[in-house]
DNA sequence: GCCTGAGAATGAAACGTTACACAACTTCTG
DNA sequence: CAGAAGTTGTGTAACGTTTCATTCTCAGGC
């Protein structure tokens, strides 16, 4: 019924619905951005839209605003739960605040972070959600804000975490609590690199307010690294597995050494309690997998939408701790 | 060292790249596009391009294009592990290929669906790869191809998927193979709203084929349904869970349901055999998390990615099925 | 030596928006 | 009722690219 005036092809543009509507273009605009316009003309405009069936074109909009309502969300992987959840919160909480996230997937590798991050500034993106290692940020311009998670870069990019010593405190506070005499960590070495590697200190410094005895052993690798349990199930048959509380850097860790103390008849948690970090609920049992810390993980992803977002006005914390929780769930003895 | 002059602020641009070289635009852009020019000319714009760091607007070049290596990633969420993992194959997937993976959440919501679609088109992607249930396709114009993930609509959408019917029948192949006289199905009923439902009838065909007997216990709502694990309980008491052979639509229904059998002191696998589908190794255990029936993730992904960035030349098969395969992980007889 | 044609760089016109200066019209005010 | 002030819509110039018709240059052929 509505023969349109047909056009070389594609959408209709503001142009069409101008001609449309029998007004000028700047008043097309005002409609769609919302800015007070006459009642006839305003109607007039809407339903050409609507009979046109136009709609915005972003990338004309971007080009001529410098505003692309798109921010780049990098990623290590997202085969590990907590990136996998982390993203997922960033993600819907960018998009409720009308934002697109462009996902980009480095594998934990420099080069890629920082080859992504260049990309970013390409695509114009209007800021930039980062969890990554090492990117060499000399090559990054300071054209679009950054804040990064788990990860405090000296300068002035702000970073959001959960508050990671606190976290490895409280665990330690925990496992003395629940009557443990010589405790273990099993994490990174004592060299901070990101904000995770606090929760080591974290728990070593309780464990000396508390006056209880405590070692660590560190994952060296990566968390393919499996020398740890090499070194673990040394020490278990020669007797020099002492331990009767272990604080794990992550869950998926305090599994894998559930596991192997298991398989040498090792009680969890009659004689071994174990608290891991994380507290991502398992989507298979819906459980915890394990004692935990637990991470503000929307929280976080809020938090670090609202800085990227509100990056200008930068009345922003540099250094964002948020806090922590413990639950128990199985491997500890409040849970029995 | 190097004082370039002043802009106003802000980005260089081509128009400055050309000043410094001493060429024209079009020649700035043909250095850039890789299209042949002189040597000199070639150098003074690559070496002009070096000095003032700069790079393509790609709002720019997209508006003029009207292509932008952007696609559109729809995924009900980022908690499921299967989603996750297919995210995290398609994203890396794009960017090999040089594009960029918008991320859309949709939280399994047909509004939400369709509204992503409608922002995909306004944000001129170059198409969609969508894991969708119930979208408004009416309201979306085929103007950028769509490419969906275990949905086939009608009309000329490709649909990439494992092949489920045989994914089904392999697991009934199975269970039969390792003695089983009784067969379960848990998944969803006999409509047939997604190609994964298509498992259920494999799985029938196979019993049938194989004279064995068989029974099926739907989920109705979403995974958050409870009331199949109600029914199962029942049974138990009841006596009349005579079944020795279980395959579950997915692995997390499959670990859910060993959990309640040894809840009630049934042994797996001695006495209950049990099948899941997905195959998504547990990022904690490093193992799957049961006997399973494995989509071929990578595989999809890239098919996937293919066919949307092909689109246009629609030599494309509209239905394409991945082949599976069997892998024997602690649930079945033939992992002891 | 003139003409033709190939090859190569140029310059201007888009692409679809927004923003701003301006014009046109109301509405007050004294 | 003239003029100032306030509204409200119009038209045009960008934004940073690509594209294509055009111009320029230089050989080669007759």
């Amino acid at each position: 019924m509505c023969h349109a005036v047909l056009k070389k092809s594609g959408q209709p543009t503001m142009k069409d619905v101008a001609r449309e509507a029998g007004v000028s273009l700047g008043t097309v605009s005002k409609v769609i951005n919302e800015i007070p316009v006459g009642e006839t003309y305003k109607n007039r405009v809407e339903s050409a839209i609507r009979k046109l069936g136009y709609r915005v074109n972003n990338y004309a909009r971007g080009l001529k605003t410098n505003k692309t309502n798109c921010v780049a969300l990098l990623m290590p992987s997202l085969t590990h739960p907590f990136f996998a959840y982390l993203t997922d919160a960033l993600t819907e909480s960018l998009m409720r605040h009308d934002y697109r996230a462009i996902l980009m997937i480095t594998n934990y590798d420099p080069e890629a972070e920082t080859k992504c991050l260049l990309l970013g500034q390409q695509n114009k993106v209007d800021g930039v959600i980062a969890l990554t290692y090492h990117p060499n940020l000399d090559e990054i311009d300071d054209s679009i804000p950054i804040v990064t998670i788990d990860r405090h870069f000296p300068g002035r990019i702000p970073c959001v975490s959960s508050d990671n010593f606190r976290g490895g405190e409280l665990a330690a506070e925990k496992l003395v609590e629940l009557g443990c005499k010589k405790l273990l960590y099993l994490g990174t070495g004592p060299e901070i690199l990101g904000e995770a590697d606090k929760r080591g200190p974290g728990f070593e410094n309780a464990c000396r307010k508390a006056g209880v005895g405590y070692d660590r052993i560190s994952l060296h690798g990566g968390d393919s690294d499996t020398a740890i349990f090499d070194l673990i199930r040394e020490r278990i048959k020669n007797g020099a597995f002492d331990f009767d509380g272990i604080f794990c850097k992550a869950d998926w860790l305090a599994r894998k050494v559930l596991n192997l103390l298991q398989e040498y008849g090792i009680q969890v948690p009659e004689e071994v309690q174990i608290i891991g970090y994380d507290g991502i609920i398992d989507y298979a049992t819906g459980l915890y997998p394990c004692s935990t810390i637990v991470q503000p993980l929307a929280m976080m992803a809020e938090a670090a939408v609202n800085l990227v977002l509100h990056a200008d006005e930068d009345l922003a914390p540099v250094n964002l701790c948020l806090p922590v929780t413990y639950v128990s769930a199985g491997t500890t003895k409040d849970s029995l």
